[in-house]
DNA sequence: CCATCATATAGTCAAACTGACTCAAACACC
DNA sequence: GGTGTTTGAGTCAGTTTGACTATATGATGG
């Protein structure tokens, strides 16, 4: 377990500005003046209207005030004194898609100085993945819509460079991290699994190969149920085990 | 390459502020509220007093005021509004130690309600890496002293985790990306190389193995060079492939 | 000038891992 | 009861990795 491997993570940089429907927005000077904002990228996996495959999918919010006034942004806003980076982000992605976070992480904080015309507006994005069947029913209305997150229309500020970011993260924490059953329920089969490797690697996997290294990585919990109604054998479901992972440094997921 | 393997990547959380020697403090209120801060952990490698081996060590400044007056801290300070994050958290650097980093990178944004007593400060923190020689003669004044990153005394907010933070970024990085020649020259030997690994990583390498797996990465290339005046076999010297890994995403590195 | 020392560098070997693939099991459906 | 489809077990070869052996080469000291 030396060096030099496959994946070389990132180093994203700075950039846009998160704020879809903001409050307050007074150019406020703080101790030497920049505005604070939280924003969140909100993952969902959807079958694609064509393919029937399920794709990744995103919330946005149309801006509804200068500047991108009617583009289409992160959900997100300014952040207050007293509430907690995740629990803003939490919140954010609650206003607008009626949803609560099956996983929850920070992914960059973006500062560019000319992200945003006029104020400085530094943006803590936060990434975030929903469960699929809850969000088929999400709310949508006139200022709220979900995108396919490789089709995306041109963002406000640099949005569209965060949600590619946020992309790549995904992409590439689906591989040696155990987050892909955020977007299953509780229990859920190897096909299930399987099937959300798959859409957000755009790749097919070899079911039999899949499960072995699924069974070796010591993360699922097999139950003693099967889903039957298929036209072939049920297959098994399994639960993820919630221990905390060995490899984890500093702080807890939320 | 498929799915789960052996580590998983960390999930911080918010905590600290970072003000070493931070200017203006009036508690100006944003948008809705909350001073922005930038600050950075500084790594480098120095000869242990001791062991004569090398460790990892990082500069601290001495806060002379409150809160936490007195108590050692991470350099850092107030972000102006019309400089970059990268930008503040080199400066902060080359301010404490008259260094310029090799290695510099967003770490984590800390931000919880908590960590300052009094105003709600967010601290937007950087990594950086520095050559070991030129750390050997960098600036150390009354209020400026290096530290064994492993041996730290309390220190300000909760700058104490973020260093723990740092480490274990640090740690994990250097067994997948090509970071460790930010402690050394242009060239260096496959020993002084791995010297670097063996520091970080706290932990022996076996030299055959560590110069096989460097040669099959790709990213070094071979001068015709040797240093001779060992009492054995001259070492061939060896530079880094600057051309960007093909495996980053988004954005550059500084 | 030669033996010795210490590290550089090359090569070997077996266990572990991976991707591609084969095959029996088991249920729905006709 | 036969057919179709996916589950779940197993095989096999190529690759990678850790442990280890062996040779190369210059400095040093007699």
């Amino acid at each position: 377990m030396l060096e030099h491997s496959v994946q070389t993570p990132p180093i994203a940089q700075q950039s846009p500005l998160a704020v879809g429907d903001a409050r307050a927005s007074a150019a406020g000077s703080v101790a030497a003046g920049s505005s604070l904002a939280v924003s969140t990228v909100i993952f969902a996996l959807r079958p694609d209207d064509e393919s029937g495959l399920k794709t990744l999918w995103l919330p946005l919010v149309r801006r509804t005030r200068d500047p991108h006034r009617d583009l289409w942004a992160l959900p997100g806003g300014w952040l207050p004194a007293d509430e907690e980076l995740a629990a803003a982000a939490a919140r954010t992605l609650r206003e607008t898609t009626e949803l609560s976070p099956r996983y929850l992480e920070q992914l960059y904080t973006f500062g560019d100085i000319d992200r945003s015309p006029g104020l400085r507006v530094v943006s803590v994005v936060y990434w975030a993945l929903v469960r699929s069947e809850v969000a088929e029913r999400a709310s949508v209305g006139e200022n709220v819509r979900w995108f396919a997150a490789d089709q995306l229309p041109p963002l406000a500020f640099d949005h569209n460079r965060i949600v590619e970011y946020a992309l790549w993260r995904l992409r590439t924490k689906v591989e040696y991290a155990r987050i892909a059953h955020a977007f299953l329920g509780d229990t859920f089969t190897l096909a299930q699994l399987r099937e959300v490797h798959e859409a957000v690697l755009q790749k097919a996997l070899d079911p039999a190969n899949f499960r072995r290294s699924m069974e070796s990585s010591g993360t699922l919990i097999s139950t003693d149920q099967h889903v039957a109604g298929a036209r072939h054998r049920p297959a098994r479901l399994y639960r993820y085990d919630g221990r905390a992972s060995e490899h984890d440094p500093p702080g807890p997921t939320l």
